[in-house]
Order: C-alpha cells, then structure tokens, then sequence
DNA sequence: CCAAAAGTGTTTGCCGTACACCCATGC
DNA sequence: GCATGGGTGTACGGCAAACACTTTTGG
C-alpha cells in the first residue's frame, strides 16, 4: 500500500459516493441495502457504496458501484446530493456523494455483489449506518417528486409494461390510489411518455391489455401532479443550509 | 505547515465550496464574480469560494465565504451540486460542493473582500475559470426553476417591498412579462408568502403601493407557472449521469 | 351469463388568463 | 382634469376529476 503526503492545509478528505437504490417488488418500494462485514457499524444495514478512484469521475464511480452492486447498466442515476458533517464517518473526514436510480425488478436480484450480504428492504427503513438514514429519506423523497413532472416511472417498469402496471408504479411510491381511467388517459396523452409496441397481454382477467415501452420525452407536459398536494414539489432534498 | 500520511487507497482529493450568488440590479440578473489573483487561471473571472476547513461542514463553509464575500448572513443557502471531473483543477485532484444564494440588491456592495477584486456582472457571463461556466448555469437554472414552486424571489428584495417589486424579480429571472392584476392576486392569495405590513408608498407615480415582507411559507400553493412551458420544471440541474 | 379488467365518452367544476373597471396619487 | 400605476371584479376557456358506459377476456 503506497502513501502519499499532502499539505495539511487543503482540506484533504475521502470521497465516497453511495447509491439509493430503489425498486418496487412485491408491491412495496425497497432499497437495496448492504450489511456491513467490517467496522465501524459492523453488523449494521448500510447503503451500498465505496471509495471514488483516484481520477475517477464522480458519475463514474457511481455507475461502477452500481453495476457491481447490481450488474445492471443505469437507465438513469441521478445525484441526489452531497453529506460532508465532520462527524458523520468515525474513521476521518470524509464525504459522501449521493446518487438516486430507478430499477426494475430484477430478474436475477443482486447478481455479482461482493459485498457480506445485499438483499432489498422495504422503505421507510431505519437503523441504517453513518447517516444514510437521511439520504434514503432523501432519496426516497427525490424519487416522488420526480414521478411528477418526468417519464422516470417506466425506470421501474420492464421494457414493456401496461398502463395498468406503470399505474401500480405511482400508486405504490405514492401511497394512493389513482382513477384508473383518467390515468390512462393521462398517460397516453403526454407526448413521448410510453410508445406503444402493438402487442397487447392478459395479466390476470378481464380485456387484453396493450404493451407500451418508455418514450423519448425527458419532461412531461403536461405534469402528473399528485393529488391532495396542491401543486407543491416538496423534493427539496434537504440539502438546504 | 503541517503534514499527514494518508493511505494511497483512499481517493484523497482536496474539497472546496463555490458559490453562485444571484442579486437583481439594475433590472438584470447579475452574479458576483472574483477576478483571480494567482494560478491556475490567473486574471480570469470565477466564482467566489474556497477550500473546506477541516472539521468545517460543508454547509458552514458554504456560510462562511457568503460572510467573507458579502458580510450578509443568508437569507438562504441550498446545495447546488457537486463537480469531481478529474480534470477540472489543474492543481490536482479537487471537487467542489456549489452552492446557491440569491440576495437583495446589497447596499454596500461587495463588503469585506479579501480578493482581488470582486464585482457584480449580468448573466449569463461565460469564460470563468475551472467549469464554473457549467456551475453558474446551473445555479441560474435553479433559481429560475425555484422561483415557481417556492417563495424565494423575495429572497431578492429588501425587508419590505411592493407586489409591482416583486413581480419585477419574476419578471427579470424569467425573462417574461406578466400580468400585474392577476399577478398581485396570485402572490396574496397564496398561503404565507408575502405579509402585509400595513404601510404604503408611492414609488414613482399613481397610487400608494402597499408594502410587504416574506411570509413564513416554504412552499408556493399554489405554485406560480411560468408561461409558456406547460407544467415543466426545466430545472434539473445538471448533475445526471 | 357474470365478473373483472381495459379503455372511451361526457359532464361538471375549478382555476388561470384576459381584460373591464375603480382607486389614489402627482402634475 | 389627465396620466399613471395600484388593486378588484368578472367572463371565458381549458383541463382534470368523477363516473357512466362499452369492449374483451376467463369462468
């Protein structure tokens, strides 16, 4: 192990990033979470994460750790933002970039993980190491906004999917229930939100459903606002002073 | 100066904070820049900032060049983002934690500054030092993005100000014209954010205005839109994969 | 046929825009 | 009085919630 020595001067601390995995399975929305194998908080649920390389860009690092964590390539990550309290790692100084993804679930859950042991839990999860018990309440925050006002919903979904699925998707991260109709046409009528492939499937009973896969839009118009809310954002993710 | 070790393991980087603080003068939306002094970029304009103090959180450090540049305390400070490209600091391995303030047309301006010299330019400015052209685009477009669902464009103006006042900062952050009846009907109808005072004055000609400061909301309901762009909020800022 | 889920049409009410109108001042 | 800016009332239009209704499947 080589060292290096640096003027004390500059602040000179570590940078982690760590990752806010989120999925919906068995019809709840879960993080994936590591159970740490060494000190400090040995034992404890912790969000998966690591050291950025040296001449490692930060999004970089973030899509390395995910796709160990995971093996999937992102369909979108995010940074959430960034955790530096002097205290908050018992080892020194050292900082944490945040970042959000959207998965589906996946079929082979959390291939390749050299970590102790990952498995996905339920939100709201708490008890987590270091502070991330604040930047999955972040996160988790972040993600229910931006179902709002972007297509990020199908981020959960296969690649083709129903409306009646993607409808799941928000009622689930939500907490609600949704006219079914009305999203529908909701969904169908902001340009470039879901395509449709022409196939259509029977999920259960009842008529065929047609498939749909994401579209190109990266805003929606108009916004799918969340009832009850007025028309308020609320994603501020705590990263204000 | 002191020294420490460190393991070569860890990616130990230097962290600054840098800061995009937004005013309103003379009808424009302006930034404060500092001409640098010494290299990297010397002579060039870049935004005001500095390393993080060990044991100074990040939040603090933000606060404290706020202080060392303008001698305000914040009416508020958000996190904007944070930027590691590998080769954005030619010194090294530096990143940077950006952050957000918009404050009220200073009096004295550029109070207690310790640089070079320091100065209000109008946005968009380009040609900053390190990719603080990226970081100052950002911060606009948050502000921009802010300004819809938040109370904070009386962030811009004094302790006490007119609706006609108010509808100015809108109207210079959008770039926009808006209405001055349903304008001043929106903002005292929505919940907590503007008060009155119970004075008036008169400004210029025609009828007294009355004066008002912030309300205590945190959130706009409702929000006010910006014509012209549907429901969208425009404002992510940059800092996806 | 009945139940269940997909999808469409229609009504109703709210909210934002546009703009007519009144108020209070300086000149 | 007249111009100018502050502030209120009101009609219109568009969108979204609510829900009746049709379609298409499995039992």
């Amino acid at each position: 192990m080589s060292s290096i020595i640096v003027n004390m001067t500059l602040s000179v601390v570590s940078v982690t990033v760590d990752l806010v995995l989120l999925t919906i399975r068995e019809g709840k929305l879960q993080v994936l979470l590591i159970r740490r194998g060494i000190p400090p908080f040995e034992g404890a649920w912790a969000l998966p994460g690591g050291f950025v390389l040296p001449g490692e860009d930060l999004g970089d690092a973030a899509a390395r750790e995910l796709s160990e964590e995971t093996g999937v390539r992102p369909a979108h990550l995010e940074q959430l933002g960034t955790y530096g309290s002097p205290e908050r790692d018992p080892r020194g100084r050292v900082i944490t970039v945040a970042y959000l993804a959207l998965l589906p679930d996946l079929p082979a859950p959390v291939a390749g993980t050299d970590a102790a042991d990952a498995s996905w839990r339920p939100v709201p999860f708490t008890g987590l190491a270091f502070d991330h018990d604040r930047i999955l309440a972040d996160g988790v925050e972040r993600a229910r906004s931006k179902l709002e006002y972007t297509p990020l919903a199908t981020a959960f979904c296969p690649p083709s999917f129903t409306i009646a699925e993607l409808r799941a998707v928000y009622e689930t991260v939500w907490r609600t229930r949704l006219d079914p109709r009305n999203f529908h046409r909701k969904v169908t009528g902001a340009a470039g939100f879901v395509e449709t492939t022409g196939e259509s499937v029977i999920r259960d009973r009842g008529r065929p459903a047609q498939l749909f896969r994401r579209g190109s839009a990266t805003l929606l118009h108009p916004a799918l606002l969340r009832p009850g809310l007025g028309s308020a954002q609320g994603g501020r993710s705590a990263t204000d002073c």
